[in-house]
DNA sequence: AGATTCGCCTGAGAGC
DNA sequence: TGCTCTCAGGCGAATC
């Protein structure tokens, strides 16, 4: 499932190819995402040239020359392949964005919950990214901003640095692993990490999600290419989906339990 | 405002 | 073999 640095990862594979290109023709087969695939998609994009491809949270940003916005969200299941020569229709490609003199992007989505959208207001920015948190890596994400807006909190702390009001790019994955790194129980009330735990937290997010990034420079050709994924991540964790094996560090049995909605696993010993 | 729950989807895997 | 059930999960929306 695309977390962070995957959709890092498209973006990089996206913007060498088609930045300053144009779009060509555009072809939806099923416009039943998250929310429905603009009618005037293909009226207000083709022929309008590409000329930014940015990425907030875990959306990738196409600013076009009309002014106009694309957004794309990959969901949970969502791929988008770029392709320099045709390939057969599989299911669940949904939408096709064919550029000029350049190459074709396939939007594949068995589960549809993704979204492929247009905005178009300006500078003011989209309602889905207005109220986001800040990205990990940006000045603002420290330790301090955590502790600060956790004061006063009593849901889990795996729950709150998920909140992406919070911070963007700590998927359940990221938020199991990052705990682990920083020793702190995943079921602990937010307001009673402590200032110095979350300073250690929020450096753990940042290089779990850069180690992460760097791992999807690896796969970067699969999702350009015409195939599908490959593992990534799996080699480097030490708790997420090992429930009921031992820690890597202590040889403790890592424990399940169901937080805020979410599977989550832990070390008794490792995290407190 | 914060906390909690729901809903959208399909595919994989388990159980019968 | 084939059917049914459960779970997974991002995250906005609705509700408490």
């Amino acid at each position: 499932m695309p977390e962070l640095p995957e959709v890092e990862t498209v973006r990089r594979g996206l913007e060498p190819q088609i930045l300053g290109k144009r779009f060509a023709s555009v072809t939806v087969r099923e416009s039943r995402l998250r929310w429905p695939v603009p009618a005037d998609l293909a009226l207000r994009v083709v022929g309008r040239r590409i000329e930014s491809v940015d990425r907030r949270g875990k959306y990738i940003l196409m600013g076009l020359d009309s002014g106009d916005r694309l957004l794309l969200h990959l969901g949970m299941s969502g791929r988008m392949r770029v392709l320099t020569e045709p390939l057969a229709l599989v299911k669940h490609d949904h939408v096709d964005l064919q550029m000029q003199d350049g190459p074709l992007l396939r939007y594949n989505d068995p589960r549809r919950f993704g979204a492929l959208l247009l905005w178009n207001a300006g500078d003011a920015v989209h309602p889905l990214l207005a109220d986001m948190g800040p990205e990990p890596f940006s000045e603002a994400f420290t330790g301090d901003y955590l502790w600060e807006r956790s004061r006063g909190r009593q849901s889990p702390v795996k729950t709150f640095i998920m909140d992406g009001h919070i911070v963007v790019g700590a998927g359940n994955i990221y938020a199991a692993e990052s705990l682990f790194r920083a020793g702190i129980r995943p079921d602990r009330a937010a307001g009673s990490v402590s200032r110095k735990q979350y300073t250690a937290l929020a450096g753990h997010i940042r290089d779990v999600l850069s180690e992460a990034i760097a791992q999807g420079g690896t796969t970067l050709r699969d999702f350009v290419g015409a195939n599908g994924q490959s593992g990534y991540f799996q080699q480097d964790l030490w708790v997420y989906g090992r429930d009921g094996e031992p820690c890597r560090r202590c040889q403790t049995v890592l424990k399940r339990s169901v937080i805020g909605q979410r599977a989550s696993v832990w070390c008794p010993r490792c995290q407190r």
